[in-house]
DNA sequence: CAGGCCTTGTTTACACCGTAAACTCGTGTC
DNA sequence: GACACGAGTTTACGGTGTAAACAAGGCCTG
């Protein structure tokens, strides 16, 4: 009855979705090569058949973390860019060990070039130039990776039993501080997020239009 | 004639210097407390007389990196932000090994606690609540550290001979892609940076001004 | 069918890492 | 002089990424 049961076999797929399981159960500091093939049921070295290096094993989870943002595709460029934000800020919540990765590496994978081309394409269409689309994207990707970042630092530094309070003592001699430091919580996070991207978006258009008075 | 010739005592001061230099000249991969105690002239071990770990010598780099920056103390709000993004930022370009390392911890020790009461001082000064500081301090740090790692990221991708030319036959295929990339480059970086940073500060006026309506 | 390669995975081994534990040794105090 | 102490050294351990040699099955060609 029961077949030879032998696991099926190693390919560059099942590596990497069993890689980014680990580093979303482990981080990414506990993320060995053993770790892996543990989860695997192979030896650590069997995944050398597949990748040349763990960095370039790194590399693949990266563009397949990338590859799960979503692009809407409706509405105005404005639009669609506060979508694009939201998608990629909700990656870092759903594998926060796995997402600095993308922060630390050269992430444009060719997989990823269809979406970007998308991208691009329709917010050219809707007569941007594409240094004003260049601006727009990378200003807009650093703001989430840096926010990201942030609330990934934060939150585990809570979650480890951290305490950022400032001792009454102290918040005597820098009262500025302890009052704006309050609002650097987790409980501020969508708030901060959404004002800092409502802002750029207000500013995009603003110097859009004032790159476009220059040139005119 | 010829003293006792003794090195000097370590101490924290002398191992943090030390260490940020190290990390200067061979990276963070390549940091370790071996090449630390080559560099002080001792053993690897006597490190740990003055600090409890690694992951707590780093905490310190990472608070000497950030005693670095420096906040302009005249102009109005956006003019001092202004200037702390571009301190900030040039940090990066002095530090480009060490900088991740403000992006990977929580950075906010103690040692900054005067710079950045000042800095809330001033700006609440200016007639904005702490809500609205916090908001726009946030923002604009985030932004900073996120354009930072990407222009370390990519000029060490470049310096070790990366190539990020999309091949021409692939570029057919995403044209959009391909003329918006083109800006992707260190030679952009400055142009990017101003227009994301500006777009802030832009869109921080007209986010401040809503704010202030709805709450009339 | 035989025999040899080729791919896949295992085993063993190595250099290097952070750091615990035991040691050495110069110095300050009674 | 005895003695404690603190800085620095030595040694050792478990863990890391991965090179190298090996084993075993599948596939092609005779």
């Amino acid at each position: 009855m029961a077949r030879k049961q032998k696991r099926e076999p190693l390919s560059q797929e099942r590596i990497v979705t069993a890689a980014l399981h680990v580093i979303d159960a482990v981080g990414l500091e506990a993320f060995t090569t053993r770790a892996l093939g543990k989860k695997l049921g192979c030896e650590a070295m069997a995944i050398y058949n597949h990748f040349a290096s763990k960095e370039e094993l790194l590399d693949a989870v990266a563009d397949r973390l990338m590859s799960k943002t979503e692009l809407p595709m409706e509405g105005s460029w404005r639009d669609r860019a506060r979508g694009l934000a939201n998608s990629y800020r909700s990656l870092a919540r759903v594998h926060p060990h796995a997402f600095p990765l993308l922060a630390t590496r050269r992430g444009t994978l060719p997989s990823a070039y269809g979406m970007y081309d998308r991208v691009f394409a329709a917010t050219m269409g809707e007569g941007l130039d594409a240094f004003s689309v260049a601006c727009v994207f990378r200003a807009l990707a650093q703001y989430c990776t840096g926010t990201a970042l942030y609330e990934i630092n934060t939150t585990a530094f809570y979650a480890e039993g951290g305490n950022a309070e400032i001792p009454p003592e102290v918040a005597a001699s820098v009262p500025s501080l302890a009052k704006v430091a309050a609002y650097f919580t987790p409980a501020h996070f969508d708030a901060l997020f959404h004002f800092g991207l409502e802002s750029m978006l207000d500013g995009f258009e603003r110097q859009l239009i004032r790159r476009a008075a220059e040139h005119a």
